[in-house]
DNA sequence: CGGCCGAAGTAGACACCGTCTACAGAAGTT
DNA sequence: AACTTCTGTAGACGGTGTCTACTTCGGCCG
């Protein structure tokens, strides 16, 4: 196996165990088992040897899409739904390393492909689902977007600590249904 | 002034100036006029200075709240959703530095103070809407949670970049209007 | 087969960062 | 008047990303 994939096993390893700060280009060589300057020969930088590690998490995110049920589109909606919050929730640091625009070269070709990728098969997934809101002639993608910043922001704010706080919130998932009770009911 | 109100303050334009990687605390103490060390004699680290900082900035949010409609409850939620939005846009690192739980220190009295009081009065303004989710029997500080984790999530995403990239949405008003819609409707 | 050249890895240096410690002066208290 | 505390300074240390020589090895061409 060449040195370069080894360096994005080793810092993707080091992301899920030790947390974003301590992706750091010395330690990964350390963990890999080379010198410190060796990542330099196969990455421009730290941002391009994170940005191919944040590609590989939103090709994860993206593969959930295939263990979706194939019952009803809006069974199929709410599950989606509900893996993007169990994604961000079971990997935190992943999670915030794709949306950490200062760690990652956002002009990485690959990356915005991956990204993009996850989005556009979530709209494909709005799509399919008569809401109220389509119903009322809105935008179908701008409702997918809608619709994404919601899970989004409900992710990061528990990640965050905010709701978690609060006694009221006893999970994640308690709000999320109250978000897609707002947007499919 | 005291030192320490002027290192606060040198803070804040830095930050707002020139974004959340160039708020140091050596180039804090430069700006400031101080050696590299002083800031060390008023506040125990970098994330003590930075809580101070983040906590102005969530008191600069919760004063938003004074300039709300004195007209019917649902015009005074929409109004302050539109200026959180607009709060983040219109101040994206202190925004970004809020909700940056490794550059503050989460066990800060005064800093968890001033956020929890900007989700309090959200949810009173929430608690005085009759929304179709109310009505429905949810707790009512649930749908607060929930539709601040809407809006939040469509700041992030902006500012994040992945939805100004996509065509479809000329703005970021144009989705808050669309998420709403999925919760006032 | 032999020389060569580029790719890959190493080690060292540089600037910058946060933090710690030793030191100096100023201020106020007993 | 002496002592203690507060505030600021300067230097050092370990850590980081990145740059630059220097080696080393492997494949290719003459």
């Amino acid at each position: 196996m060449g040195t370069r994939q080894r360096l994005i096993d080793t810092a993707s390893e080091l992301l899920a165990e030790e947390g974003v700060d301590a992706v750091t280009l010395r330690g990964i060589a350390k963990a890999a088992g080379v010198s410190h300057g060796a990542p330099l020969r196969h990455f421009s930088g730290r941002a391009e040897l994170l940005s191919a590690v944040a590609t590989r998490g939103y090709a994860a995110l993206l593969a959930r899409r295939e263990t979706l049920p194939e019952t009803s589109p809006r069974e199929r909606l709410t599950a989606a739904c509900h893996s993007y919050l169990d994604f961000a929730l079971t990997n935190p640091a992943m999670f915030e390393l794709m949306f950490r625009r200062d760690l990652v070269d956002a002009d990485d070709p690959a990356l915005s492909a991956a990204a993009s990728a996850v989005f556009d098969t979530f709209a494909v997934l709005v799509a399919a689902v008569p809401t109220p809101l389509a119903r009322s002639g809105a935008d179908l993608r701008l409702v997918a977007a809608s619709l994404w910043a919601a899970l989004h922001g409900l992710a990061q704010l528990w990640l965050w600590g905010g709701l978690a706080g609060a006694s009221f919130a006893p999970s994640p998932e308690a709000a999320l249904a109250v978000t897609l009770d707002a947007y499919l009911a």
